[in-house]
DNA sequence: CCAGACGTTGTT
DNA sequence: GTCTGG
DNA sequence: CCAGACGTTGTT
DNA sequence: GTCTGG
């Protein structure tokens, strides 16, 4: 699944990739963020009249929640069933988005001994968007906050290696059709499918990524006389 | 009808 | 063991 | 995802 | 708000 990415992009990038409109705010606060976890405020792309690039909270609060700590289990939404949850069904026909990424990380189980995070990314470094959901939560106090989870599918070939799920990521010939709202949930659901590119690598990193005030750029260096997971076999 | 939950991952 | 917080 | 807390009373 | 369970 996903559970830590990284955004070492800057917003004015990100902006730009997605073709989205930025604001000010935004681009003032350009630090490169190489452990972003749950409950954190990221930079999302969402599709109002425009396009626009948002600081939104990573966990999804439902519009109707009581408690807003609802957000911290609603991390991830599963593609397979998240049509019929109701934490899901308004956000899927009404409010979908792209979450900007330029790598994740997966923890490998070794039986007793502690997991082995790794680091995923493109081979050319180059941002991507995993497929989400946003939701906008209104406080008793009329504060507003704004949330967003992470749809999850199967693994492709190379995730399969070491973990059972994975984040949806969208190529970016099906990024505007994700975020047209006048597309329907069962024309788009098709998109949540595990990713078939083979531009991924993969490959060991320290543990310090296990603690999430840490970031860092030597969270995504490899480990020494580490291994990589190559998506498919060297292309010369 | 009303009350109460509303989720994922991983592990056993 | 389970929940909360980052 | 992992890390860290997990409680009450009373006092500062 | 909407679905499930009693």
């Amino acid at each position: 699944m996903c559970g830590r990415y990284t955004l070492r992009h800057q917003p004015k990038e990100i902006a730009e990739r997605f073709d989205a409109d930025s604001s000010d705010e935004l681009d003032e606060v350009a630090e490169a963020r190489y452990n972003i976890a749950p409950t954190q405020l990221v930079p999302i792309i969402r599709q109002l009249e425009r396009r626009e690039l948002v600081n939104c909270k990573w966990g999804l609060i439902p519009f109707w929640a009581k408690d807003p700590a609802i957000g911290n289990k609603l991390i991830n939404a599963k593609s397979e069933t998240l049509a019929e949850k109701p934490s899901f069904k308004h956000a899927l026909a009404k409010r979908r988005c792209l979450i900007p990424a330029d790598g994740f990380y997966e923890w490998q189980k070794k039986g007793k001994a502690p997991s082995q995070p790794l680091y995923i990314r493109r081979q050319d470094g180059g941002l991507f968007a995993f497929a989400g959901l946003w939701e906008e939560w209104k406080a008793p106090d009329g504060k507003r906050i704004q949330s967003f989870t992470i749809i999850t599918t199967e693994p492709n070939e190379l995730i399969a290696q070491f973990h059972h799920r994975m984040a949806v990521i969208l190529k970016p010939e099906e990024e505007a059709f994700w975020l047209e709202m006048k597309n329907k949930p069962a024309d788009v659901l098709p998109l949540l499918r595990p990713y078939d590119g083979n531009d991924l690598e993969a490959f060991p990193v320290s543990r310090a990524v296990n603690s999430p005030s840490v970031n860092n750029p030597s969270l995504i260096e490899p480990l020494s006389e580490s291994a990589l997971f190559p998506d498919k076999e060297e292309t010369a």
